[in-house]
DNA sequence: TAAGATTGAGGATTCAATCTTG
DNA sequence: CAAGATTGAATCCTCAATCTTA
């Protein structure tokens, strides 16, 4: 299907870096996260609930200082363009659960601010979103594996934000 | 949801065992997830190598017997609806790198089939996502842990997709 | 009737361009 | 000119409806 010596030199270089070990661990990865969300996510939207992305807004905003945020701030801590947090706004604003604020000290700015219905369908959608992360995810787990497993995924995330080239902000 | 007694006994529940530290590792686990996809994405984008999404769809047949699976299988194994990966699988197409062929033996079906410029423009990609994996991903881990990380996401992966409610295809 | 696949409509996300303010 | 935020165009996904064959 190819040249046979080109497949045999890329696969050398490859296997000293990216054995099959590494390979099997970085697919459970891939599998296991498409298969808990879309588990979660089934079940959130089964019971009329908000999404997990809705979920991540007003968490971040119910732990920020007065529950309210910059919305590139949101937009970094939810992972998202700052088109895609404003349009996520928009949305979250026309259901009533986050309203926006213009920044006094700089008036290019606006603040996104938790409302009481935004804190109340969040605390609607815990339930849920805990007996999930507690059935597919939590459940398989001993507790040491727990902690070793924040303190791995802890490591590989910071290593994949690092030196991150600036922003990609659109 | 369900009745208040059980409701309370369930958020009892809950917090018992899904506690800080679940909670923490399941953080870690999105946030890890959304980091690297997206440093892994950019890469292969400014090489102007195929997205994630193509590559899955072509290992998934370089793997298959014969390289060419069913529409419906191939769905399933990369985890898209039916109406998805047929649009996806258009696009391949337009791009050479995936060819569509009638089943013989059930006309109302159609395999998908790996050409030679799609099992090229895999091993092109290959690379830039191994040095992804590598970089973002096995480096900061020891042998250890990679072994440890990959049988326990893949308990949760088999937790999640255990008993599935039947199939959710488009 | 059901199953495999495609198509139409709508939602959500991104990049690039734009507007406003620092 | 740079930074925060929004808007327009394009992409890609899902659900529901449809078409063809079993």
């Amino acid at each position: 299907m190819m040249a046979d010596a080109a497949e045999v030199a890329v696969d050398d270089e490859v296997m000293a870096v990216s054995n099959e070990r590494h390979l099997a661990a970085w697919r459970a990865f891939l599998n296991a996260h498409a298969a808990v969300i879309a588990r979660i996510e089934g079940e959130l939207a089964a019971r009329e609930l908000i999404p997990l992305a809705w979920y991540d807004v007003l968490v971040a905003l119910w732990e920020a200082p007065q529950h309210r945020l910059r919305l590139s701030e949101l937009a970094a801590a939810v992972v998202l363009s700052r088109s895609g947090l404003s349009r996520l706004i928009d949305r979250l604003e026309q259901a009533g659960l986050v309203r926006r604020e213009p920044s006094p000290e700089d008036r290019r700015g606006a603040f996104a601010v938790l409302t009481p219905a935004g804190r109340a369908a969040q605390l609607r959608a815990w339930p849920v979103y805990a007996q999930g992360i507690q059935t597919y995810f939590a459940q398989e787990l001993t507790e040491a594996e727990v902690d070793r497993l924040a303190d791995c995924l802890g490591r590989v995330d910071a290593a994949a934000r690092r030196g991150l080239p600036i922003k990609r902000l659109g």
